[in-house]
DNA sequence: TGAATATATGAACACACGCTCATATATTAC
DNA sequence: GTAATATATGAGCGTGTGTTCATATATTCA
């Protein structure tokens, strides 16, 4: 435990298993997404990954809600909406629009609603 | 502002608002999907929310790999793969097999799969 | 103009999360 | 048994996140 001989970090080396086909592992290296691909993915599951954002997209494929209604029915306080209808209109989620002292919210992003479907689907029918 | 006479806490009225249509919100309330189905939803789309967990599935997705090799190729220390390992163990989207010293995971849960396929097409097909 | 209402936002806090490091367990070979 | 290899796991650390609270902005009405 002298010098660190043995890097801890990621190595790019498989390890030193007789793989059944050993090109294998060099094969599949080759047909990796690109990283922008991986994050861009993992961006996109992150934004559904909070109760409080599942909500808000479950009410408003209903159709457009004032932000006063969305706390409402997803039962949390109108700053804590706000808070995260703003990080879905940075999103590309939803959409803003004003009509006197109310804003209403859309949905902007119907692919990502039938991400959802699919998701919701997954979770109500099946229980293993 | 002397005393709080008025919550900051989620209300369960909507505003005063003169909606369009009155009863357009408390309809919409009694078809919310239960608590639990929307935390399970979140829960599902947050295991697929993290770059390394996309890659393990991505990698994954063409068979079975030891820890090893998928640690070289989602290009991380082995001890962080063992870590997410475990978390989609729990979850049951991966599953282990030994063999010898080695373990063998491979996906558990093609639901998933086609989730993270559908999310794929989202990110690379659509560029707005 | 000023008051009231609806929404937005910055700061702060508590908590969760993903990684590293050290160590433990399991299996094989000697 | 010991040594070596492959994986698992607990502790700790830095960072990100969702909320609350206070405050700011915007719009309407008197």
């Amino acid at each position: 435990m002298s010098q660190p001989s043995k890097l801890t970090l990621a190595s790019t080396e498989p390890c030193d298993v007789e793989h059944l086909d050993p090109n294998a592992t060099e094969a599949r290296r080759g047909r990796l997404m690109p990283a922008r691909a991986a994050e861009a993915l993992a961006e996109t599951f992150r934004v559904l990954g909070d109760p409080t954002r599942v909500r808000i997209i479950e009410v408003l494929s209903a159709g457009e809600l004032c932000v006063c209604d969305l706390a409402s029915l997803v039962a949390i306080s109108e700053s804590a909406v706000s808070h995260q209808l703003r990080l879905l209109r940075n999103m590309r989620l939803v959409r803003a629009r004003r009509a006197g002292r109310q804003v209403y919210y859309t949905l902007d992003d119907q692919h990502i609603l039938s991400l959802f479907q699919q998701g919701l689907r997954h979770v109500t029918e099946e229980r293993r």
